[in-house]
DNA sequence: CCCTTTAGTTGTCATTTGATAACAAAAAGG
DNA sequence: CCTTTTTGTTATCAAATGACAACTAAAGGG
């Protein structure tokens, strides 16, 4: 197995990665947001409160367009502004009640996809694949 | 570990996934293609020749946008068109030696950046990668 | 043949996204 | 204070994408 076969898997993994989760969350589709959007308030979920910058800079956005997206999210109802009392320059958002009812939907939704994979797999499988995922994310996808 | 724990952790794991391939594939944006024209390109890399219905299936686009962006592919000399003799309302489309040229350019930059990644891991060690891609590929992504 | 279906093209329009300039306000550092 | 830097906003504009109607041409099935 040379370097060059293992990276032909790799990116035949990646290509599956892409489309199983593309898969699991067309949910988002049935939501009333965009894309970007999505990518935005699902940053927002796993670090609260953010700024515009730290959003930018995750999620591979122009400040400008961040800002632009951020009003629109606001005017939905999916997301909190408040200004951070040690830099009133910054802006701390975080998801709203509404934008995180929204986030449980999709979440759930992707998670019944997923329990129909495992469905039938021993303890055992189970462990084998949590071992796997950390084996990868250390070495390969870091 | 519950059903849970364990699909937070393959969202985590598809989140660095995604990260990866898009920082291994940053070499996409110096050549002139959208991304919607690079994933065409890609696909039409793993399997050739292809219909524009075939495409419009793989890549999720409607038949008139992809026959749309095929024939910008075509105006840069990306991709060749002929049709199908058994059916002559099928265009066969495959890479030109330019567009495979660019594709080779890319692989071989996000190739790079793999070979960096795992360099000093024990040949015991890619093993083990090889063997989780698998068992992944086969139990969660497939 | 004629009718229906399939494959693809063309044109048009709205929305989304990316890029950039100009601006305002607060902080930081003399 | 005063200048510079940082953070964010607003306003435009161009390009990319998505959606859909109307059309052509070939195949398929009686």
């Amino acid at each position: 197995m040379s370097h060059s076969d293992l990276f032909q898997k790799v990116v035949s993994f990646a290509s599956s990665v892409h489309e199983v989760s593309h898969e699991m969350t067309r949910g988002v589709k049935n939501e009333d947001v965009t894309p970007v959007q999505y990518k935005i308030l699902e940053y927002m979920m796993f670090s609260q409160p953010v700024t515009p910058s730290q959003i930018a800079d995750c999620v591979d956005l122009s400040l400008p367009n961040t800002s632009r997206e951020l009003r629109k999210l606001l005017e939905k109802g999916l997301c909190e502004k408040a200004v951070d009392d040690a830099d009133r320059r910054r802006q701390l958002f975080r998801l709203s009640g509404d934008g995180q009812a929204m986030l449980d939907r999709i979440f759930a939704q992707a998670q019944q996809g997923f329990e129909r994979k495992i469905a039938g797999l021993s303890g055992e499988e189970l462990k084998e694949i949590e071992r796997a995922l950390a084996l990868l994310q250390k070495k390969v996808f870091k």
